[in-house]
DNA sequence: CTACTATCTGGACACATGTCCAGCTCAACC
DNA sequence: GGTTGAGCTGGACATGTGTCCAGATAGTAG
């Protein structure tokens, strides 16, 4: 099981995903192909599995309330981003596979999903307005996106997420400002509490 | 040719992306399988293809400049949204197939990328800040991910993109206002004039 | 009418996927 | 020591992909 998984890997970066089988991948680990079967439903599958294990893995940025929101919410995105680019080939193969419709995917897809969800709201807090949350996880998916068409390469990750983490939240709190009707001026990087329809 | 389109887009509807065979396109537009691969060379080029039509017979919102900077921008990214909705499974396919390595497949995936930078760049201007125009763009392919993993229903796209159009916009003014040490307030609908990076 | 050319066709090909199953191996338990 | 059960194996299977090619079928030019 773990061995196919460093077998997948291995496989990964020397023949990248057209390249994998799930035939080949079990040759490398020494293993039938019907054993491979057994514990991975598909080559999406465990590709996938994969990718959740890097992510699971992931150092957490510890949450310092003394940096601006951005800054907090900008050091997750940019731990996945250093996570993405270490891998490339996982990563690209990674946003292939998690379209499968296998029900298998659909677990991972989702665990995956809440799991960023989860470290946003750790570094920006419950608070937040929901709609940031919302928009930096569409930033993640479609950034990972773009990377992986080519239209976007990794090194450019950590910045353009950072860059988006920026103007969201600072969208939002001039939405907060204009809310309470406080036309005071530069709150920069200021935190985003009292979201509105947290 | 344009039978098979035609015959692609039945099967899609009907059998889903996952039913979708280039023989049974061929079929179903009475040819030959060798017929489709001489106009189409993969699975995912045809399917890309039939989102290419679809995009540029796309109607393109009229610019009003008396709107704001985000209504214009929801405008452009709602057009998008209600096409990728009345053709759910277009668009997932889409997302899936947009991925493939095939050659032909990358060329209409940069013209996509292009097509929709162009109207984002009509309905804003150019001089709008390049940080707002690649935000979108991401939002734009993360909201169609995420709609294809099933983390979004298609009906949600319109009111997301608007909103994530909002916070980015409003997010990018007020970065201009403090580059600017302007601390006026309530520049909650303003345009986004002198881009910082255009 | 007869060539020539462009297009289509059926069918075989090598290879991948995911499924199935009879049989082997080996450690654990009575 | 014998029985049992979980895990692995090899190989066949149905189905899909994309490629190739010899030959049928036109439509056009001479």
């Amino acid at each position: 099981m773990d061995r196919l998984a460093v077998a997948a890997l291995e496989e990964l970066r020397t023949s990248g995903y057209d390249g994998l089988t799930i035939r080949n991948v079990a040759a490398r680990a020494e293993v039938s192909a019907a054993t491979a079967y057994t514990y991975f439903s598909s080559r999406e599958h465990l590709v996938t599995e994969l990718f959740w294990r890097r992510l699971v893995g992931m150092a957490e940025p510890g949450v310092d309330r003394r940096h601006s929101a951005t800054n907090r919410a900008t050091a997750v995105l940019s731990e996945l981003a250093l996570v993405a680019a270490d891998e490339p080939e996982l990563s690209t193969a990674c946003t292939q596979a998690m379209l499968a419709t296998d029900p298998e995917v659909a677990l991972l897809r989702d665990r995956i999903g809440a799991e960023m969800h989860r470290r946003l709201v750790v570094a920006l807090g419950e608070e937040t307005d929901a709609a940031v949350f919302r928009a930096l996880e569409v930033a993640i998916s479609g950034a990972l996106l773009q990377t992986g068409m080519g239209h976007l390469s990794y090194e450019q990750l950590p910045e353009l997420l950072g860059e988006i983490a920026g103007l969201v939240i600072a969208g939002s709190a001039e939405a907060d400002q204009n809310q309470h009707d406080q036309g005071s001026g530069t709150g920069s990087d200021g935190d985003t509490r009292r979201g509105s329809a947290a």
